[in-house]
DNA sequence: CAGTATCCGAGTTGATACTG
DNA sequence: CAGTATCAACTCGGATACTG
């Protein structure tokens, strides 16, 4: 099994928009599929540092099954998965851009990670 | 202890955002504080069917370090607590805005919880 | 009223090894 | 390459009981 299915009704919009996004990865794996429109597994695994083969797959199959992810697999060797967002996907990405400019501000204020400090400059991915 | 400071660095916006309003019932807390402006310990619990004054308490200690919370002590017997929406609690809530629409329309598209189906009227709260 | 203190089971994440 | 399988930590959330 991979996901607890929820267990009471949700109670608001917020409430079950929440819930497909709460998962360590899976906001960077929608900001990483919408950023190069189709990925590779592997690609996906660089883009973000630290996951684990095991997480990265759950996440992908829970996003997939909660209508986000479409994965695209070809009958070839060596075998080629390719992960991209569906529509809800990629609106719920747009639904979630306020979200991350809030939090690029928060991560400004607190000038923790991130930013090293040496710089003002760059914050790239919003 | 009640948080795991988070292991790693934030690598973009959305995941510092989303690390702030991860827990069961900090969108609703969000919602609540914002709906009413103030509110206390027990208003808010009766507002969140089914949360347990550990959890509320967790959560209001939680977001209160995160600077989202006002947590305002009256010196009286018996006490009263007043919570209330930080400046960047209600920035915060704002952000959230697009994100409890789409979560309105995920319901309405799996027509699950929330609707019982016997009328297409009131989805209340964003 | 507004919490704290404990205990516990369930769920989530991580590390490692193996496969078609 | 793109995964599975397994085991072990660690967290999260819930229940219960008690306090200033």
């Amino acid at each position: 099994m991979t996901k607890a299915p929820r267990s009471g009704p949700y109670i608001c919009g917020i409430d079950a928009a929440l819930d497909v996004v709460s998962g360590k990865w899976k906001g960077l794996i929608l900001w990483e599929l919408d950023e190069h429109g189709v990925r590779r597994f592997a690609e996906l695994r660089r883009g973000l540092p630290g996951v684990s083969e095991k997480m990265l797959t759950q996440h992908l199959r829970e996003m997939e099954a909660d209508g986000l992810v479409h994965r695209q697999v070809h009958a070839e060797v060596p075998p080629r998965v390719e992960y991209s967002l569906t529509e809800h996907g990629h609106t719920l990405n747009t639904a979630l851009a306020p979200l991350g400019a809030w939090g690029v501000d928060r991560l400004r204020r607190e000038r923790s990670d991130l930013v090293e400090h040496r710089d003002a400059a760059a914050l790239p991915r919003p």
